[in-house]
DNA sequence: TAGTGGTCTAGACCACCCT
DNA sequence: GGGTGGTCTAGACCACTAC
């Protein structure tokens, strides 16, 4: 084992996660120092510590300094979910994108909306409306609100053209944000607007944007019946 | 500017995503080659690799050797979503977990999973089903095929204490894995197990996991009406 | 306090791919 | 062909924390 030769820190990541995946490292146990694995692969220590680094990242070790390094007991996985504009997503499904603006304008907001963004109730932000279509079909309704604030040209902006979402994504960059996901009954508005019966069962996705502790914008997204969303782990 | 001093990747990477951020480099521009910053910045350029490689990961640049480096223009960005065993999501919402095998048996796979998971229609797999509670009320239904060909001590493991789902999560570890979500109508016989009435909206969550190119398990998990999953941009 | 991981450096070689 | 990012090395110092 001592004359085991990797090339590279993709070899190494490999290698380390065999021994965790067989189990030939229980769950639990610690395992060898970045040192004694870069001799044991013949390789430098900083390469050790990048197949680790990932790995760690991944979550299926658990790393302390002076404590060492332990396979985890409770992996807990990440699922990734890649959020493109509405525009393409629908484009990639192969179908025709258009979309209606149905309203803009300044509005005060809610108390569940300031409580979600950090703001006082009755804060004037901009609202809008959107509904997209693929192949004319309703996709997704997009109710938002933006914050002046951090995006004031937003306020003068055409979005009948260029969906909100659109433009949102390429003039108002933000650094964290929030998801929530979940199942609805589709209300006799909502209904209307997506061609489906109140009480159809439709995915709603809420999203809040920040650009460090400035709020951007917060999206609620209610997709039409049998939407799925797909994420990769 | 020449004469910036930055002590380490995390305070580049936060100058790198200023710039970004701030718009002094624009959407689709060029940015300076690593040697440039490194020399910018009194660094090494390893130390300006590792600041650049976390931006590119987070999508923010795109990166082509000989090509450079540009801001990207429609930054896709990624959700992460923490999966914990389902007891430990429940114990983390503050709720008592109980949880009730309903079936554990061999059976022939219909022709929908047998596609999702790459295996000829009517292969025997193991099925099992499984109710969790927060607190006495039901909170998720578990529908789940373990291929037994990758994890064969699941046939003779007893899930009536811990849940498959745990039991997977210590003993089965996988390499690579989909998820798709969906809202739909509860039938009589999920409104039945979830204690709700038919048509209401639940949330379904359908997680296939492979161990390199073997399937590992595939599980449909139908939520209670109301439950929310959250996520971090 | 000592051992571990986290990081930086200066230099080097290479794979890729644009021109 | 040549410039760029991707990576490796050998050594070093430091922060954290278990002991």
């Amino acid at each position: 084992m001592s004359a085991m030769v990797l090339r590279n820190w993709q070899e190494i990541h490999a290698e380390l996660m065999r021994r965790i995946t067989e189990r030939e490292w229980q769950p639990g146990e610690p395992v060898p120092n970045e040192a004694d694995l870069a001799a044991q692969f013949g390789c430098a220590r900083a390469t050790v510590n990048r197949a680790m680094r990932e790995i760690a990242e991944a979550g299926f070790i658990v790393r302390k300094r002076k404590g060492g390094t332990h396979v985890a007991l409770n992996p807990v996985r990440r699922a990734i979910l890649s959020i493109p504009v509405t525009r393409i997503e629908i484009e990639n499904l192969g179908h025709q994108w258009r979309h209606e603006m149905l309203h803009k304008g300044m509005e005060k907001i809610p108390a569940l909306i300031g409580a979600a963004i950090g703001k006082p109730a009755g804060t004037l932000m901009l609202r809008v409306r959107a509904l997209h279509f693929a192949d004319e079909r309703p996709f997704v309704h997009e109710d938002r609100w933006i914050n002046p604030l951090a995006v004031p040209q937003a306020v003068n902006a055409d979005f009948s053209q260029t969906s909100a979402n659109e433009w949102l994504v390429r003039n108002a960059p933000f650094t964290r944000g929030e998801i929530e996901l979940t199942a609805v009954n589709a209300t006799q508005h909502e209904a209307r607007l997506l061609q489906t019966k109140p009480g159809a069962a439709i995915l709603v996705v809420v999203r809040t944007t920040f650009l460090d502790a400035e709020p951007i914008t917060r999206v609620r997204l209610a997709y039409a019946p049998g939407h799925a969303m797909q994420m990769m782990l």
